[in-house]
DNA sequence: ATCATAGTCGTCTGCCTGACGATAAACACT
DNA sequence: AGTGTTTATCGTCAGGCAGACGACTATGAT
């Protein structure tokens, strides 16, 4: 049976972003309120179409730019700065996921430092950073005053997948750093695993398995005050991916 | 801005399989020849489109009975037995990755235990198991006598990534019991380590790791020595699905 | 009977981690 | 200037786990 169009259903193929940022000591996702039906009003992850002549991975790295402003990190520039790291998250593809038609979405990963306001089409206030245990709550929440409501579509389960990546990759990836500015300190990485796994760490068990892992954190010679307290070195990350051992996450 | 089909352009979505398992100590793929073009005569993965009222992981359930006669295992049912392991894998989508037209493959992960011969469309001539760095190598190999040829469309890159997860996954999780027969001795589980990462084990430190993680297997009480050598004690999958710690793969 | 094979139990040593004491270097008060 | 607070960093110690490897057991093959 050669080549017919017939032969296999039409499906339009979307991108969805789960954008996560570190922001007072809280894990944050990026959420964008839908303009349009359904879910008008809604709170929901950014995403669009993926173009006829764009792979899946461009299509996510243009949503993450008109969304955010953010480049994506290419791992082959290591010296690049401020670009956020992207990856393949999965892929959603029930029938009924979205009531106009059979949608496939390629959910993306993406981890940045944290950033200024974001933006919407240049609109603050269709785009916040918010918390994910908020938008993972059942019930959901608006913003102040607004009727609480979960995420549109299947993005609850999607942005729960996001972060359950996360929480388990920087246990053996150097990935952590992805969340900081491209100078940081060993107690900023610290205080990104605390918000990241929701708990509290030793700093100075913390210290010395970063600094006793060959390739994690390359010290730049610089120290900053600017956490209060005795001046802290600065360190870039370093060009090691995998860790090993892994740091591991407390038990409950 | 509605509903307009015109504003997006149409996929094909499919289903590709990497399907895994161990035979003779060394860990084999499920490979079929395509029939029709493009690639034509090639050993491909196997897969199909996506039907119109079915979810992904139902696409792939149906795929893999299709082609191997196996049940998916559910895991909701832990006493079903001869179930595959069946996982989401990634998303392959770049434009030209099918000549005919634009095609996003939904690929999924399957191990199996060994199984009798396979069959595609009861030809068995046009379905194989074959060792996976055979597959891998960059020239590939045809059965006795013909030409050596990779696989078809960007398989090579599924297939190398589909045995990346397995072998990274069988260090923190008992998915390597998805090898094994229903009731196994904890050689024939080490065995199944040994081909997965291609390395070998020391027997006494492995018996120790994977008696001694509670949850992990459960006596069933009988003995085989189907091996040859002392009878070994035959064991069922526990409940446990994360092994912590881990078992580490030797380094290098 | 002897050997080969595979399974199972122990021992020892070194590494890593968690718990936690102690010191250092900044800033904010008074 | 002194005192307290905050954060960073170094050190110590005990327990757990993994790698290396010795020893013994229970079967089938010769």
């Amino acid at each position: 049976m050669p080549y017919d169009p017939s032969a296999f259903p039409p499906f339009a193929v979307t991108v969805d972003l789960v954008v996560l940022t570190v922001r007072r000591h809280s894990l944050c996702a990026l959420a964008v309120r839908r303009g349009e039906p359904p879910f008008q009003g809604r709170w929901a992850l950014p995403g669009g179409f993926v173009r006829d002549d764009e792979d899946l991975a461009q299509a996510a790295a243009r949503e993450l730019a008109e969304e955010t402003g953010l480049c994506v990190h290419d791992p082959a520039v290591p010296a690049q700065d401020n670009g956020a790291h992207l990856e393949q998250l999965a892929t959603y593809g029930d029938p009924g996921r979205d009531p106009r038609m059979r949608v496939v979405s390629v959910a993306h990963l993406a981890l940045a430092p944290d950033l200024p306001a974001p933006r919407a089409g240049g609109d603050a206030s269709n785009a916040r950073w918010a918390p994910v245990e908020e938008l993972l709550e059942q019930a959901g929440y608006g913003r102040e005053g607004e009727p609480p409501a979960p995420l549109a579509f299947d993005h609850t389960q999607i942005l729960a997948d996001g972060v359950e990546r996360a929480r388990s990759k920087i246990e053996y990836s150097s990935l952590a750093t992805a969340f900081c500015p491209p100078e940081f300190t060993v107690g900023e990485l610290r205080r990104v695993y605390e918000a990241v796994w929701g708990v509290a760490l030793d700093p100075r068990n913390f210290h010395r398995k970063v600094t006793g892992t060959p390739g994690f954190l390359v010290p730049t010679g610089g120290t900053t005050t600017r956490q209060g307290g005795r001046p802290a070195q600065l360190f870039r990350a370093g060009g090691a991916t995998l860790l090993n051992p892994p740091m591991l996450r407390p038990e409950v």
